[in-house]
DNA sequence: ATTCTTGCAAACGGTTTGCACATAC
DNA sequence: GTATGTGCAAACCGTTTGCAAGAAT
C-alpha cells in the first residue's frame, strides 16, 4: 500500500499491456483513492468533476479493460443474471467463468465455517462464498493462457 | 431434506404468509427439485411446459416473494449495479442491504483464508466472501421487523 | 502510419412496473 | 366481497456495441 503518484500509476498500466490514456489514469486513481467500492456511475461522477468530456462509455470499457488485466476487481454481480436457490442453509456456491454453471460448495468448503462476530458495528445477516474457476467441462476446454 | 409433496409445499407457502397459486407451486417446486441454479428465464421455460400460459413476470414477481419470505435464496447479484475495488488481493465485503454500502471484511474474517483444494474437478481461481447485513448507519434506522 | 482509445448514441437484455382481469381466501 | 396475484406490455436502467474522430506508440 505505498503511495503512488503519477509516474507510478502509468508504469502500473504500461506494466499491464495497456496504453496510457488520462482517462484511464483518472479512472484507476479515482477507484484507487477511495474506499467506497464505488459503480461505474459514482466513477462517472467523480472524474467528470476533473475531465467534464469524458463519457460513461469510456468508464465502462476502461474498468472493463482493469479489470481484464487484474488491476482491479469486480465486487458483483458474479454472474450475469441473477440466480435463484431453493437450499436457504449457508452453503457455498462454485460459479464457472466459461459456462456460469453453479455448483453448491459444501464438500469443499466443508466444515470451515467462518465466525463472524458482530463486530465494526456491523450486523452480519447472512454470509456468501463464492468460488470463481472452472468447472471440470470446462476445464479442459480452455485454450488461452489464463493470469 | 425430506421429500416434498404438494401438500407440504403449499403448507410451506402458507406457513410463511403466502397466498397459494399453482403458479407459485410451480415455481417453487421447479426450484427445489433441481440443483441448477437456474435463472428467473430458465425457471420461466422450465414451468412453462407444465403451464404455457405463464408470464415471465409471474415468474419474477413469484421468486421476488420467495426471497423476501426466505423461501430460497439469492446467489447474484449481490449488488444492483456492479461494483468495483482497487484493491485485487483476496479480501471479503459486507454489503449492507439497506444503503447498498460495501465495506472490506479483513478485520472481521482476518486470518481465516478458507482453503480450497483442487477437489470435485473445479479449479478455484479466485474466491470471494459476502457478508450481508446493516451497516452501523443502517441499523438503527430499520425499523421494520427482520426475520 | 498504424493501432488503440474515446465520445456519442443507439441497441441490448434482465428486471420492474402499471393496469385490467382473475383467483384465493 | 376484498385483498392479493396474474398476464401482458411498456418502461426502466445498467451495460454493451458500432462507428467516426482523436490520441498513443
Amino acid at each position: 500500500m505505498e503511495v503512488k503518484n503519477d509516474k507510478d500509476f502509468i508504469a502500473t498500466l504500461r506494466e499491464h499491456g495497456l496504453q496510457v490514456t488520462y482517462q484511464r489514469l483518472a479512472i484507476y486513481q479515482a477507484l484507487y483513492f477511495t474506499k467506497e467500492h464505488p459503480s461505474a456511475e459514482a466513477i462517472y461522477q467523480q472524474v467528470r468533476k476533473r475531465f467534464p468530456m469524458i463519457s460513461l462509455g469510456t468508464v465502462y470499457k476502461t474498468l472493463e479493460k482493469l479489470y481484464e488485466v487484474g488491476l482491479i476487481q469486480k465486487v458483483s454481480p458474479i454472474t450475469e443474471v441473477a440466480r435463484y436457490d431453493a437450499i436457504t442453509g449457508p452453503h457455498h456456491h462454485m460459479v464457472c467463468l466459461e459456462c456460469q454453471s453453479i455448483q453448491d460448495a459444501d464438500s469443499i468448503v466443508g466444515a470451515q465455517k467462518i465466525s463472524v462476530p458482530e463486530q465494526n458495528g456491523f450486523r452480519v445477516l447472512r454470509q456468501q462464498v463464492v468460488l470463481h474457476g472452472y468447472c471440470p467441462a470446462c476445464k479442459g476446454s480452455i485454450t488461452d493462457s489464463q493470469s
